[in-house]
DNA sequence: CCAGACGTTGTT
DNA sequence: GTCTGG
DNA sequence: CCAGACGTTGTT
DNA sequence: GTCTGG
């Protein structure tokens, strides 16, 4: 779950929504998200004392990885073994980030059929997801490449009528701790990763979104 | 000791 | 890198 | 998450 | 059916 999202919020508009410092990245509205796609997310830099805007792949590598191909399937963290498991638990202590979104995308069965939804909040403010991120480096080319991933947790709710996961979605108030601004153990930090429990927007849009090739506005608009 | 795994999703 | 299974 | 592919041979 | 790529 939360396999595709939107991502159009502009880098001035990220900037303010974080108080990042640093260079803006320079991408595109995307409206359609999908895994091994280059993606903003906001880190705190310890050296600094700021946070950064930072454009990274989705789909979290271990460093021990002996290629990227592991990150197609650890786009998502399961919030129950993320501080247990081996490819997320250094992440989880060290690593950790936020993920901006207009709106995730869910499918929902209906018959043969599947029926795209796009989900946001319904009081306005853009979804920020909990994430995790590790560096990897390329043997051959010596090159690192930044990876994350986003974690899930059981259902609010409202979303078990149409899932059985959704990404965990922090309040601002939990930034500081998420990004590793507070001293915490990490542990203390479990709680945090449970379902929000405020109202979701959900909106059928067009099936269009399921190939990953489809970027247009009207991906997002109610069919 | 070495070899091999290391992850999520949904569906039956 | 580190744990599990054989 | 969905869409799209889904193979072999020999050689270093 | 299951894996890979985006």
């Amino acid at each position: 779950m939360c396999g595709r999202y939107v991502q159009t919020l502009p880098a001035e508009a990220m900037r303010r929504l974080f108080k990042a410092g640093g260079a803006l990245p320079n991408l595109s509205p995307n409206y359609n998200a999908a895994p091994t796609q280059r993606l903003p997310v906001c880190r705190f830099n310890p050296e600094t004392g700021e946070r950064s805007l930072d454009v990274l792949r989705w789909g979290l590598v271990p460093s021990w990885a002996k290629d990227l191909s592991i990150g197609a399937r650890t786009i998502n963290a399961r919030a129950e073994g993320v501080a247990e498991k081996p490819s997320f638990r250094s992440a989880f202590k060290a690593r950790r980030c936020l993920v901006p979104a207009d709106y995730f995308y869910e499918w929902k069965k209906e018959g043969s059929a599947k029926q795209p939804f796009r989900i946001g909040r319904a009081d306005g403010p853009p979804l920020v997801f909990a994430g995790l991120w590790e560096g990897w480096q390329d043997k051959q080319s010596q090159e690192w490449v930044r990876t994350f991933t986003i974690i899930t947790t059981t259902p609010s709710a409202q979303m078990a009528a149409l899932h059985d996961r959704m990404p965990v979605i922090l309040e601002e108030e939990h930034w500081p701790a998420w990004l590793g601004e507070e001293k915490a153990e990490p542990a203390s930090l479990l709680p945090l990763l449970a379902p929000w429990p405020g109202e979701l927007e959900l909106v059928a849009v067009s099936k269009d979104v399921g190939n990953v090739a489809n970027n247009r506005p009207d991906l997002i608009d109610a069919v």
